[in-house]
DNA sequence: ACTTTTGAACTGACTGGTCAGTGCAAAAGT
DNA sequence: ACTTTTGCACTGACCAGTCAGTTCAAAAGT
């Protein structure tokens, strides 16, 4: 998890109060949005001075660029490895996509407040951060689309599907359905959702159960 | 004093000047967010002063929040209109799922800047208008369950669908899908897009073309 | 006709408060 | 020894909201 450090040489100290400052963030910054979440209100919620927090980042925005890299970081590295998990154990491509379903569902399970504050900046202009955020969305986006790819051209998939277009719409599919989960019926269970979201890919909701 | 006037609680001139401040805000708070967002910026936007927002408004807060009520109503009337029509001409349940696709699509084609926006605020908490936000997104959803539960009653559609859950991921699929094309292949049409997601929608993704 | 009054709509300079970022000496940690 | 953190006072820019005053078209008065 601490493969992408930002600075090389930062001692576990200075990573251990990095970190820190992530979790404050993203809370406050998914809750209230970025213009309305003061430097202050970080350092306190992560109980440190400051002066800390720009001892440790060039500034606000930097704070925050960094921990849209690293949390995307973490899903990308999540999703690969689902799909490359189901390639080994010989699954289909479809038994791929609904394994990164899956994986995604298990990322906002686990960072439902980093994939809020990821929705809300996704699709900004005029924005500091916003070439980070085309760069990073773009890696994590690229795996789906690899999968789709892979399955046309294994003969999988229809040739007539849009690729690109396909894997928004997957994502959309999965982002939206788990954050409405989480925030109007955070009750149920991962396996239940996962399991709604697998008949929709499969198209078993037209026609008889 | 004239009591007399085409819209009730507002003289035409006044609606008119509403109505430029809607246009001013809703692109620059897509952009920028609403807390980065200046009541001086959406007033010289509009090409009217300062006051004259707090005159036609009791704060920024209220002008957001029935800019979000004043497009949610659009959209949901259009979704209805188009599940209707549907109806009216003897279309299935999958039809009405189409149209009301379609309609979405149009609906953000026309209005990217509050989709957008509507996207960004939908999942925050702790905000001012997140009950007005609440009411107003489950008026949206409602229609699509509506046509789901209609299915399901009607053999259309399988029993086990998750009404709520699957109404949540096509809106996602839809919002998802339409926001990136705007911003990264804007020059696509229409129509393109709604096959993409038609094939989607009718499983027509997996298995041969 | 024509003058005067009324009031809704609008204006923009101003105020009080907030907040990002700075500076630095002392303390704590490794 | 040196890196990192603390605490806190300070600055300057920025901004939501206010308010005394202006505009003007229609109503009332003559």
């Amino acid at each position: 998890m601490e493969r992408s450090s930002t600075t090389p040489g930062g001692s576990a100290r200075r990573e251990a109060t990095r970190q820190k400052l992530y979790e404050a963030a993203v809370t406050l910054i998914a809750e209230q949005g970025f213009s309305a979440t003061t430097v202050d209100e970080i350092a306190e919620r992560a109980g440190v001075a400051k002066g800390t927090v720009y001892y440790n980042f060039a500034s606000k925005s930097v704070l925050f660029e960094e921990l849209l890299r690293h949390g995307v970081g973490l899903l990308t590295d999540s999703l690969r490895e689902a799909a490359e998990r189901t390639e080994r154990e010989g699954g289909s491509k479809v038994d791929a996509l609904d394994a990164m379903i899956r994986a995604g569902l298990v990322f906002i399970d686990r960072y439902p407040a980093f994939t809020q504050l990821y929705v809300a900046e996704l699709w900004r202009t005029n924005r500091a951060w916003q070439s980070t955020l085309m760069v990073v969305r773009q890696q994590a986006v690229a795996v789906v689309e690899g999968v789709l790819r892979e399955g046309v051209a294994a003969g999988e998939f229809s040739e007539e599907i849009d690729v690109p277009l396909t894997a928004a719409a997957l994502v959309g599919m999965v982002l939206v359905a788990a954050l409405d989960w989480k925030s109007f019926q955070p009750e149920r269970s991962l396996d239940d959702v996962h399991a709604a979201l697998s008949r929709l890919l499969q198209g078993r909701v037209s026609g008889r159960g």
